[in-house]
DNA sequence: ACAATATTTCCATATTTCTCAAAATATAGG
DNA sequence: CCTATATTTTGAGAAATATGGAAATATTGT
C-alpha cells in the first residue's frame, strides 16, 4: 500500500480552496514571494489557520520559505509543481497520445 | 468563498492512494474500461468501499459508468482529466513561460 | 532589558472523510 | 418466481483534517 505517497500529498495539499488560492497567489507573486501576513490578509484567514495551510503546502513540496528579518517570505516551489504535473501527465498519457494533444495548446507558456 | 469548486473536487478525488490507483487502472484499461468487481479485485479493496471511491471519481468528473447487463463498466473520463490539467497548467504557468518548458518534454505522448 | 511586530506551535473542538458489514437494488437465467 | 451474481446504499464507528484563540518563539528597534 501507500504507493503514491508524494503525488497524493501534493494533490491533497492543493485540494483545498484556501490552499489553492494561496498557491495561486504565490505563483503570481513570483520570485519576490509574499510574507505570511500578506497572504493571510489577502485571503482573509486568521494567521494561525493560514500558518497551518502554508506548512501543508511546504511539506507537500509546493512552497518554500525564507526568513527575512521578522517576516517570512514564501514562494511557490515550481519544481514541486512540475513534478506533480509530470506525474499526472505521464500517468494519464501512458500509451494514449490523443489525450495530451490539447494540453500542449492549453499551455499558455509557449512562445 | 468556495472559489475553486470543480478543480478542488477533482484534486480531492485523486488525493487518495486507492482512488489514484483506480484512475490509473482505468486509464490503462482504455475504452474497454473495467467492471466494478474487477477494479475491487485488482486493488484488493472490499466492494462497498470501492463503490464509494468510484462514486467519488465519478462525481469529480474523472470517471464514467455504463451498465452492461449485470456488470457496470467504468472508464476514465479523459475530458475531465484534461480540464484539471489545463486548470493546473494555466494556473501555474500564468505569465511564467520558464515554468512549463520542461513539461512539454515530460509529455510521453509526443511523436 | 523591554516593547512591538511577525509568525508559529499548542491545544481543543468541530467537521469531514474513510472504512466496511449488512441490507437493498438491479439484472439474468432456469 | 426463485436463485445467483454484480453492485450500490445505508448506517455507524474510527481516523484524519480543519479551524482559530491563546501562548510561545523569533527578530528588531529603543
Amino acid at each position: 500500500m501507500a504507493r503514491h505517497l508524494q503525488p497524493v500529498e501534493a494533490l491533497s495539499a492543493l485540494a483545498h480552496d484556501t490552499r489553492l488560492q494561496v498557491f495561486q497567489l504565490l505563483v503570481q507573486a513570483g520570485t519576490e514571494g509574499m510574507t505570511a501576513g500578506a497572504i493571510a490578509t489577502a485571503v482573509d484567514v486568521p494567521a494561525s489557520t493560514m500558518s497551518h495551510h502554508i506548512a501543508t503546502l511546504e511539506r507537500a513540496g509546493l512552497a518554500q520559505s525564507e526568513r527575512e528579518s521578522r517576516m517570512i517570505h514564501y514562494r511557490a516551489d515550481y519544481d514541486g509543481m512540475r513534478r506533480l504535473l509530470s506525474f499526472l501527465m505521464e500517468d494519464c498519457c501512458q500509451g494514449r497520445p490523443e489525450m495530451c494533444a490539447d494540453l500542449v495548446s492549453a499551455m499558455a507558456c509557449r512562445p
